[in-house]
DNA sequence: GGCTTCACG
DNA sequence: ACGTACGTGAAGCCT
């Protein structure tokens, strides 16, 4: 018979370094017990051993010996994000009826020696698990260790019996101890010896074997004078050394192996305590289901599929979804082929290859208004249904988009992760239905029409579990007047383009090549070589290996070459300017006019796709191509806004809010200094220079204001002083100087900078004004880093998040009024704080007085917004 | 696929 | 004593 028991607190240690960090959605790390578990399982299988059990240390403030009061109080405090999976892990342990021991007073080292040892007694073997090389000691006929270590997410488990230790140290595993005594263990605060290191104790101990012995035979060994010496003055500190290197084996504890005898998991238990984790692969491999937990899943079990092929049977599914709340439906990319979920247990399919004619009919009756909908992602299902010049209307619920509102920072709102995760079910593979000819296949459909009935049951049920939670968070207003209108604005934006110049473009490049040539000439000609300027390492030996430019800073793989580094050199080897008009023009023509010019569409224009549920904060994303990064700082690149322009006979009216983040601080401080600056319309860093420099605002001299736009930012950012200072390139006293002024006048910002903070360390989440939400577990972390960073994510997010709330909300509104109003106008891109509308000549100034109302009135603030509109042909003479 | 750089708000 | 601003996407190099 064979017991393995494990060192709990080593292992999960081990896990909780090991793992990459992994929490739920509502911000709980999970990745200690995760790993903790997967590293049991994998022992497990290894030694299919016929009893388990978990030793736990127990915190006290009595020790192994009492009378060293030092011993181990140097040992470090558990960070925060392991301490509290402890308790979670113990949950688990006792759900999968694995008995564990702690007590107090006592290591988990000490109940291992005394389970050990009973195992010994009772002639059972013993397999022990542990990070720690501490247990080595226990080793003996019976007892072998398994020594887990965890290296780049794989973990080892070495086995380590009497031979392998010897192998391995030299002596046999009871000598450890007087190994120890010797030479001492730092780690454990284990003094040993003075002057005894490595290769004397294991020498003494081939020799002598043990301490004792050592001191038996001190007089008759052969020593050199000094070791002699120093051996003689420590003989009590090797004494104690040993004992407390030595590992209790009678520890008072109530055990026989018999105790710990293997098994079967307490599901019912179990399950709830899973689905909290998230821990859905190891639902599947402990055989958790609901059924299996007694729990009951609303509309659980495999859909009833229908196959709609006449005309009678679309008439009565359109009449049943009509009569439903809401039909849930999922959609081949093709448009060929829908499934159609009303009931949460029936799916119907209409494909095209059934119904023929009669296909398109059903289309345009299913997605009018007469039917409230369910998807998954629609804003792509709206543009394929505008592509196909059907309808759109009616949507009701977006499965994506609920899920990224619940929680944004999640990164993927797959609709297989989605079930898995908030209804514990897998979905079939999405290919067994989304294939070229997975409907048309001669034989067997079968597999194919009930995977795709799975999607649509998954969309249904998921709005169930979904839609509650948007409601209880407060984000149901939210949800229902922005992001679900958006959808069918971006997907007309995506769908109507922005017009560029082609031939102004090609030309632009041909400008670009012609200066970078030259450019690249130079710069080979000075660094006396031709290289690869584009490879930072070649550019990193040339520069500071072989010209001997002295490195400004260093990167994880070498030296650092960005802008702000050459910027640096500039004075100091001219080649430094060619470099950075190399890069300025190579940017330029790689990223912009070359890579633009790939994705002009047939149309002339370009199509870019808006993302919803990629931000932190609740911003988009656009992107393939990213038409919200086109150049407009420097002249040059400016110059590339002049290849976006309108159709003939058209305009751009471009609008964008001032200083919409400021305004939004202002209001959710509460700063009255601040509000009052913004209402006196005065400018805003104009009127922080002369507050933070102390001069009246007539005196603010151009730089004062740029220093002071550079706080204002910061701010905003959630900013050190560090950082503040190296912006702006003054000392960290003076930006620290600064930064009081600006408190002392903005006392309100101060304040709300404080209170945020602690509110969201104590909800574990922030919010935006329409209630957004972004969890931030950073907050409860012990390293210093990951803290500060949770901090200003806590500043910012507010903030960066309200203004994605206002210019949606502005989109939705201004695409309604422009539908009415100027049926001829398309807005054609957001760029965070800007929108632009591309419409006939004529409508421009109505259009401009439209979108600056629109913006404005989006909500109002005690720092009323504020936005600036005006038009010309392209975008360049578009930006007032 | 990770890293570095750089474009934008 | 830490190591330093929030949010993105794309290109190019290199392993």
């Amino acid at each position: 018979m064979k017991l393995m028991v494990i060192d709990g607190n080593s292992i999960v240690n081990r896990a909780y370094y090991g793992v990459r960090p992994l929490s739920t959605r509502d911000g709980l790390y999970t990745h200690a017990v995760y790993g903790f578990l997967t590293i049991m399982q994998k022992l497990l299988d290894e030694e299919t051993p016929d009893a388990l059990c978990v030793a736990f240390d127990l915190k006290q403030p009595t020790f192994r010996h009492l009378e060293f009061d030092g011993y181990k109080a140097k040992r470090k405090e558990m960070p925060e994000e392991l301490a509290v999976q402890m308790p979670v892990l113990k949950e688990v342990l006792d759900a999968l009826r694995i008995p564990r021991y702690e007590l107090g007073g006592y290591e988990a080292d000490d109940l291992i020696g005394t389970i050990s040892e009973r195992c010994k007694q009772e002639n059972w073997d013993c397999v022990i698990v542990t990070g720690d090389k501490d247990s080595l000691q226990l080793i003996s006929d019976h007892v072998r260790v398994r020594l887990v270590s965890t290296r780049m997410g794989q973990t080892l488990a070495k086995d380590m019996d009497s031979a392998a230790f010897q192998e391995e140290y030299g002596f046999p595993p009871e000598r450890m101890v007087d190994f120890k005594g010797l030479m001492g263990d730092p780690s454990d605060n284990i003094p040993g010896v003075a002057g005894v290191g490595e290769k004397t104790a294991l020498d003494l101990v081939c020799r002598c074997g043990s301490v004792e012995g050592l001191y038996e035979r001190f007089d008759q060994l052969e020593l050199k004078p000094g070791l002699r010496k120093k051996l003689a003055a420590g003989r009590e500190q090797a004494e104690l050394s040993k004992r407390l290197a030595t590992i209790c084996r009678d520890v008072p504890l109530a055990f026989s192996p018999e105790d710990a005898i293997r098994r079967e998991p307490d599901k019912q238990a179990l399950y709830p305590i899973f689905l909290r984790l998230e821990f859905s692969k190891l639902m599947d491999r402990y055989g958790l289901s609901p059924q299996s937990a007694g729990v009951s899943e609303d509309g659980g079990g495999e859909p009833e599929i229908h196959l709609a092929e006449t005309g009678e049977d679309l008439d009565a599914l359109l009449k049943r979804c009509k009569a439903a709340p809401w039909a849930a439906v999922c959609w081949l990319s093709s448009l060929d082929a829908l499934a159609i979920c009303a009931d949460g247990r029936r799916v119907d399919l209409v494909l095209q290859s059934r119904l023929g004619d009669r296909y398109h009919p059903f289309l345009l009756e299913f997605f009018g208004g007469g039917v409230q909908k369910i998807a998954h992602e629609v804003k792509e299902l709206t543009g394929r249904l505008l592509g196909e010049g059907l309808p759109a209307e009616g949507f009701a619920f977006d499965t994506a988009l609920a899920a990224y509102l619940l929680a944004p920072t999640e990164g993927s709102y797959a609709l297989e992760r989605l079930s898995l995760s908030y209804l514990n079910a897998q979905l079939p593979a999405a290919a067994l239905w989304q294939a070229e000819d997975a409907f048309t296949v001669l034989g067997d459909t079968s597999k194919a029409f009930g995977a795709f009935a799975a999607y649509a049951k998954a969309i249904w049920t998921l709005c169930t579990v979904l839609e509650p939670q948007i409601k209880e968070l407060g984000m149901d207003v939210l949800y229902r007047t922005v992001e679900l209108p958006l959808c069918r604005v971006l997907a007309e934006m995506e769908r109507t383009g922005f017009r560029v110049d082609r031939k102004e473009l090609k030309k632009f490049g041909e400008t670009l090549s012609v200066g970078i040539e030259d450019a690249e000439h130079r710069i080979y000609e000075m660094a006396g070589t031709e290289f690869n300027i584009n490879s930072t390492r070649q550019l990193g030996d040339i520069l500071f290996d072989k010209i001997g430019l002295p490195p400004v800073k260093k990167t994880k793989t070498g030296y650092s070459t960005n802008a702000e580094v050459l910027e640096k050199l500039k004075g100091r080897h001219p080649i430094i300017s060619a470099i950075l008009e190399y890069r300025q023009l190579a940017k330029l023509k790689s990223t912009y006019v070359d890579g633009l010019f790939k994705v002009i569409a047939p149309d002339g224009r370009i199509h870019t796709s808006f993302q919803m549920t990629v931000t932190a904060t609740g911003r988009l994303s656009s992107a393939e191509p990213n038409l919200q990064n086109i150049p407009v700082r420097t002249r040059l690149g400016k110059e590339m806004r002049r290849m976006f322009l309108a159709e003939e006979g058209k305009v751009l009216v471009d609008a964008d809010y001032s200083q919409i983040e400021l305004r939004i601080l202002a209001h959710i401080a509460d700063d009255k200094a601040m509000q009052n600056a913004f209402r006196s319309g005065v400018d805003i860093h104009t009127m922080t220079a002369s507050q933070v420099f102390g001069v009246p605002l007539e005196r603010v001299t151009s730089s004062m204001r740029s220093s002071a736009k550079a706080v204002n930012f910061g701010i905003v950012y959630g900013i050190s002083e560090f950082s503040l200072a190296q912006d702006i390139g003054v000392t960290r006293v003076e930006a620290k100087r600064y930064m009081e002024h600006y408190f002392e006048k903005y006392a309100g910002v101060r304040a709300y900078m404080k209170e945020i903070v602690g509110r969201a360390r104590r909800d574990g989440y922030v919010t935006t004004l329409m209630n957004r939400r972004r969890y931030l577990p950073e907050l409860a972390s012990s390293n210093f880093n990951t803290r500060s960073f949770g901090e200003r994510v806590a500043l910012n997010m507010p903030i960066q998040g309200t203004a994605a709330d206002i210019i949606k909300l502005a989109m939705v509104r201004v695409h309604e009024r422009l539908r009415r109003e100027q049926p001829a106008a398309r807005l054609v891109l957001q760029v965070h704080d800007e929108l632009l509308v591309e419409c006939p000549k004529e409508d421009a100034e109505a259009v401009v007085a439209l979108l600056k109302e629109e913006m404005e009135g989006v909500m109002a603030l005690s720092a009323p917004l504020v936005a600036e509109a005006a038009s010309g042909k392209t975008w360049y003479d578009a930006k007032s």
